[in-house]
DNA sequence: GCACAGGTCTTGACAGTGTCAAGTTGAAGG
DNA sequence: CCTTCAACTTGACACTGTCAAGACCTGTGC
């Protein structure tokens, strides 16, 4: 089955074969020639399929995004509370370090890739679902972003990029998760 | 001056081409041989002063630590308010977004550098130092981290990390300063 | 004045990279 | 069985980082 010339189902195994090179040593690093010899297959078999390294980092990019969407509905669903849409997004950046790693690297990426928009975009609703309609300026209209919203995504993607960049203390590395709920405790999100 | 053999301060002018190019296309991206055209020398001559090229990006990254703590030592100096210090954060990597970018990005970086270790220990008690000390645990002692300060972090490194790959709406882009600040009246920090 | 020492920079080479054009292989449809 | 066409390979090109060797300049000791 592997070693068929037509391989059956290049594509995935490629996509695979990056994300465990990813994991290893980051996106900027990645080699399409070393994923070609890790999947077993020519060096320009990569390109083939994905036309070029941004088209492979950006088919990576669009499936992270759209296991992110999954899992953040799925923490709403059957919680119906934004802070363990928090929690759930750290986790997912965790244990999906490479996909995540991929995804907020726009300079790496074909951004205007329809698949990488839609998958972006459910994202982005699953994200906002649990934050709340933002309250009306002034004028009554309301404005045209919600801070609410904003402030939360920034302190659980902030804790994450810290985090995994190395910037906190060993007490937080342990248990991300219990810090962050901890730090949730220290702050309140006002909506009105 | 500049055409001499003996540059001067070739290993400025080198950073300084560095820093152009990384403005142009992320730090990824950064070709020593590029650098050196640039500065008008061989395409050898940034790793003989800097290493290799980890090198280079180290010097940045440790100047950059210095000139970050440099702000947010002048902003809480300068108004004792801890929200300022945050504006400051988001306001340098909007600034130094050639800097700033670099200072994040550990697998580029030799990360025990000791000048970039101790510019980071600067920086880090900068941010550190408007937070106020942490609340002791039940057991009277205090923990080995800061909730507050951590998750005032994560704010300001998110909101920074978000608005520079181009997640946020227009509107925050136009005037991300009055955005956080806008975001920062509907969160309260709890110290007690 | 002058040799000499040592840091500064250059030159040339090497293996590895992404990408492109051309070729080869094999499976599927008439 | 033969044609067609996508899947994949081969070979080449310009570019990259790094290293060893050499050329060049400047300061120091005499």
């Amino acid at each position: 089955m592997t070693d068929r010339y037509h391989h059956g189902d290049l594509r995935r195994a490629l996509v695979e074969a990056a994300v465990e090179a990813i994991g290893e040593s980051g996106p900027s690093a990645l080699s399409l020639r070393a994923v070609a010899k890790r999947a077993g297959v020519s060096h320009a078999a990569p390109a083939h399929h994905f036309g070029d390294k941004a088209g492979l980092l950006t088919a990576i990019a669009a499936e992270g995004f759209d296991r992110f969407a999954d899992a953040l509905e799925r923490a709403w669903d059957t919680t119906g509370d934004f802070l363990q849409v928090g929690a759930a997004y750290v986790r997912f950046a965790i244990d999906n370090q490479a996909y995540f790693e991929t995804m907020f690297r726009p300079e790496l990426l074909h951004k205007s890739d329809p698949d990488l928009e839609r998958a972006e975009a459910r994202s982005r609703a699953a994200l906002v679902r649990g934050a709340g309609e933002p309250e009306p300026g002034p004028d009554g209209k309301p404005p045209d972003y919600n801070p609410t919203a904003l402030g939360a995504w920034s302190l659980v993607h902030g804790f994450a990029s810290l985090h995994m960049t190395g910037n906190f203390p060993q007490a937080v590395t342990d248990d991300p998760e219990a810090a962050l709920k901890d730090i949730a405790k220290h702050m309140r999100f006002i909506q009105g």
